[in-house]
DNA sequence: CTGTTAGCGCCTTCAG
DNA sequence: CTGAAGGCGCTAACAG
């Protein structure tokens, strides 16, 4: 069908190994008949037969990057940040491949089996997960065997693994056709854990509700994301440390004034009418992401309310938008792009992991005119 | 290394072929050998080695997809819906692969071999095309190499290649090693030309401005895309005819009111700074798209001119966080969904080209409160 | 530095 | 319905 290296050698005058080799560029070849290889790849259009390539040198040079959901600019900055590291200049080419799992836990694994069987690089795992005893031991296992398969794993913007999902069980079933490749040499037992590049949330809401105690607030509503994400419950956690350690008389009511829904705009838009007919004398709202917090500020709006006048709204993430929110939304910065890059490095094994196997990203609050004092009724 | 067909064989008492079979289930197996097989493959964890068997099959289930900016939900909603229909379920597990090329040709070309190396079973092309002749036809000769390699190819968003760029020069030139498969049976002539779903831009935006017209607006500045693409190009030609069909007169200032930028919030911010340098008795602002819009809303709200008291707004591709703006943005929808749906689908085969290879998209226009009839001083 | 020789793991006729 | 055998296009030791 298509052009192989051997019409590319016959039309040069080698072999096709000195082809391969000339391509790969590892191994020394005469300029002469580098130059002359090179010709008859232009004249023929060759272009390598990746899964054939792959095959002969056990890997491939593609790289998966699970994101929940890609429409989201959150998954977006993230995944261009990653493959912006995988720049044919830069990486020798190297297939950044995203993929959306839409959040959903079969998909999440579906898609690392899929990544799995390319023999993929390398997999980055992108944004909260979920906390789900079975399927984190699910999730645990198939890492391990993508580890094992030489596939590097980098988790950004979800925390480690828990301890017992990871340890693994040692028993490989291995059965009959007598070792192929005789002895046993390939132990290169890197380190088998993913690396992580994870994000300061608990840091991140606390300092935000902080932020908003320090203005006066003390009726403070949360519309929060999915009770089982990860995400969901850090920006929580710090939320309460942040109440606790300003009253403790706070905290007795943060469980009414907390109501749970996705990550998207509608929820935040159904939440904090909910949360206004639990306390209708709130005066702020605290959201699980910008996105909610344009939902937050929509619903506000149609109530008749003024925001910050009358109750003061903040966001988390720091997308592009919520600068340009009237009015600009206060947030939570959280550098997506640098921690990208990041882990794209981490993956292709550019950058030596952190001491630990973890890497903390700084949040970094964003005060901006969406949050001011409570009224003074 | 990893657990291979032969391992799996030999655990379940049958031969390879037979494994293979049950695993691609397009031959008929007896039942019980098929569950004997099935079960070796769950206690052996077996998966597919990808590269080994799109080398064999001579196909792979890659699918490429390629955006101007996956950051950009624009794209990130037409790249959620290609791979929407892919799902595992719908499709046999095919893996998309969504490539950024940050709006750069070389990228653009660079990625189409990176997936013509993969053998990609098909590849979308989204958003707009840069206008240059050059680069037009080194994009459809490599398309033409990839459509002849078996590779389906569908545009989504851009208009279709112009027909001269496409004719394809007919000389194979094949070199030695004696016909492999004897026989040339392999003539499976599927009409080879790109499949294209267009997005109606003229139309979108001729309506748009007529809408402006209607309210009683003039002066109209227009932040532009970048001039080399073809989005911008349709859209401001359709600006440009209702302008014309209004008044001829005003088609002489267009030239002046026009100022072109990226597609992103500071083109429209300093852009508009700029129009108002030019015409400061503007009235009108249309943007290249929503998120340049945001930018000229900043920039606007900066000067201390209201929208839309002072200066109506609008943008282009009813964006998500477009209704939420304050105020809620008049723009275009493009039903990017629906579209990227229908290419995905187009692309796996799953539904037959329209007529003349090309479907267009409606767009609609969204009459929000981001414009209002000029002030009457 | 270059050619030769074996496979990599799977699919696919072709017999049985 | 199942097994045997050859080859997909490339790489990776080995020899020269």
């Amino acid at each position: 069908m298509a052009v192989t290296l051997a019409d590319v050698a016959a039309r040069a005058g080698v072999s096709a190994a000195t082809v391969s080799r000339v391509l790969s560029g590892n191994y020394p070849v005469a300029g002469a008949t580098r130059s002359r290889v090179l010709r008859a790849v232009e004249e023929l259009e060759y272009v390598v037969n990746g899964p054939a390539s792959a095959l002969a040198a056990a890997t491939s040079d593609l790289v998966g990057v699970l994101v929940n959901d890609i429409a989201d600019p959150f998954f977006g900055i993230m995944a261009s940040a990653v493959q912006s590291e995988m720049e044919p200049e830069k990486a020798g080419g190297k297939l950044a491949v995203v993929c959306n799992t839409g959040g959903s836990p079969e998909r999440e694994l579906t898609y690392l089996t899929l990544l799995q069987r390319q023999r993929a690089a390398a997999v980055v795992l992108t944004g909260s997960a979920v906390e789900d005893e079975k399927h984190t031991a699910a999730l645990a296992a198939r890492l391990r065997r993508l580890s094992e398969a030489g596939t590097r794993i980098v988790l950004c913007g979800r925390p480690p693994l828990p301890e017992d999902a990871v340890s693994g069980r040692g028993d490989a079933l291995r059965s009959g056709t007598a070792g192929r490749d005789a002895d046993g040499t390939g132990a290169e037992d890197e380190s088998t854990a993913p690396i992580t590049v994870a994000f300061d949330n608990r840091g991140g809401a606390r300092r935000l509700t902080e932020h908003l105690l320090a203005l006066g607030h003390r009726r403070i509503g949360y519309v929060a994301g999915p009770v089982e994400r990860t995400t969901t419950r850090h920006r929580l956690e710090g939320h309460r440390t942040a109440l606790a350690d300003h009253d403790p008389a706070l905290l007795a009511d943060a469980e009414r004034l907390t109501v749970h829904g996705a990550y998207d705009r509608s929820s935040g838009y159904d939440g904090v009418l909910e949360l206004l007919r639990r306390a209708p004398d709130l005066t702020a709202v605290l959201a699980a992401n910008d996105t909610v917090a344009l939902g937050v500020c929509a619903a506000l709006r149609d109530q008749g309310l003024r925001i910050p006048e009358d109750v003061s709204v903040a966001g988390f993430d720091d997308l592009p938008f919520s600068a340009d929110a009237a009015p600009a939304l206060t947030t939570v910065r959280i550098p997506l792009h640098e921690a990208g890059a990041r882990a794209g490095r981490l993956a292709l094994g550019r950058e030596s992991a952190p001491p630990g196997g973890v890497a903390t990203v700084r949040t970094e609050l964003m005060a901006r005119a969406s949050t001011a004092p409570p009224r003074t009724d």
